[in-house]
DNA sequence: GATAAAGTGTAACAATTGTTACACTTTAAG
DNA sequence: CTTAAAGTGTAACAATTGTTACACTTTATC
């Protein structure tokens, strides 16, 4: 057990045995689950924290028909939900199933609390996790703020330009671009088009050259 | 200053005299700002917590043109970029700037994590504070990844079904739904007459009518 | 009750993207 | 080198939304 929870984030920085002593002093336990077994509904409170000790779990989204979206698998040594332990509207965001048989290590929330104060280590790297989610779905949301595949693709490259170098590695065709961006591949393709026949940029397989660097930093205005 | 702090959710819970004796034992600085002063540029390393104390200063962001954008006023006892101060990308989101003169508490990365182990009650406000931001924001990701407006709306309405009673009270005019959404109104309108042909809602003033739920769950498959 | 303001409904047209299809080009495999 | 597979470019048409304009309805004010 401690030689998997030395491998997640949680408790980077620490040996077996720092762990051993901090969990012995922290009310814990180790719940075994079986395959399809459900853990967790969507919208139930999260209550405790959940470290996968061995086993997959999955991560469903229902939607409003009551179908089931499999969004996620979580393997050991992840921590299930992070960011929803804490804070006022803490409730699963997904139904949590079992894809296999495995092992979760469990502490209630007070506890967990608690084991945060015993380490600050342990305290960074949690802190670290959540505000790592948190900054990853900040930059989600000025992503899907675009509205036009332009605007995607110009923040796409903007990002990407690195010491006023011009020429961009794109290590993506096209369609995988597309998905990145969630549009259409020949609609990707069509704007490329334009912004080539405007003499913004030249788009060849593996890199992109960015020809017009003020017409496509004025995409983003 | 203990009577601001107070008022802080980082010390929800905390009599003055407790956070007094807190911070007293915190490496700690009282910083003055001027009106107009920048404080951060966007893009620069988060390495120390700043709670405002007086005065007001404004986030903005910058595109990529160079043009600001003011998104967010910040007044005390808030904290500025809380779910920034952790994490591998923890840099500020925005430019900082200061609306008028007035005084910030800050507190150096590390010195702010021990402040953290010193009380759980204000480790837990901090956990609340920044899981709360990350829950905000998935909330957010999860309305902007729908695409039509038909969507948007399905979505907004069975958020708002309470008991099976479908009758929804609504206390925004179209105009304001619209830019909660972030369409054009008299889109929002054709939809909305949409629908109503279809059977489905009846929309009046201050209400929704839900006519038929199963319509209006597919909608979302 | 009359008038003004605010909110709503709708039409026409423009802009953007999605979908489907297929031709062409490039790369990979034998 | 030849063939097959993968990637790219483009067209035609459909779907959705935005913009502008204005008529109509409802609400607020005097």
């Amino acid at each position: 057990m401690f030689e998997i929870l030395g491998r997640s984030p949680l408790f980077n920085g620490l040996e077996s045995q720092q762990i051993n002593t901090l969990i012995a002093k922290c009310p814990h336990q180790v719940k075994s689950f079986t395959k399809n077994e459900v853990l967790a509904y969507s919208g139930e409170v999260v209550d405790k924290a959940m470290i996968i000790l061995s086993g997959r779990l999955q991560g469903e989204m229902v939607d409003f028909s009551g179908n089931n979206l499999k969004i996620e698998d979580l393997n050991a040594p992840q921590m299930v939900a992070p960011a929803f332990l804490y804070g006022a509207q803490g409730l699963f965001p997904v139904n949590l199933s079992a894809s296999s048989d495995g092992k979760l290590l469990v502490i209630y929330r007070n506890d967990f609390t608690k084991l945060l104060t015993l380490d600050p280590r342990v305290l960074a790297n949690f802190l670290n996790i959540i505000s790592g989610k948190a900054q990853f779905l900040s930059r989600k949301i000025t992503f899907l703020s675009f509205k036009t595949i332009k605007e995607k693709l110009a923040y796409f490259l903007l990002n990407r330009l690195k010491n006023n170098n011009m020429i961009i590695p794109i290590n993506h065709n096209q369609k995988e671009v597309a998905e990145l961006f969630g549009v259409a591949r020949p609609s990707l393709a069509r704007i490329i088009g334009d912004l080539e026949s405007q003499g913004i940029l030249k788009w060849e397989r593996n890199q992109v050259t960015v020809l017009d660097l003020n017409a496509l930093q004025s995409i983003l205005k």
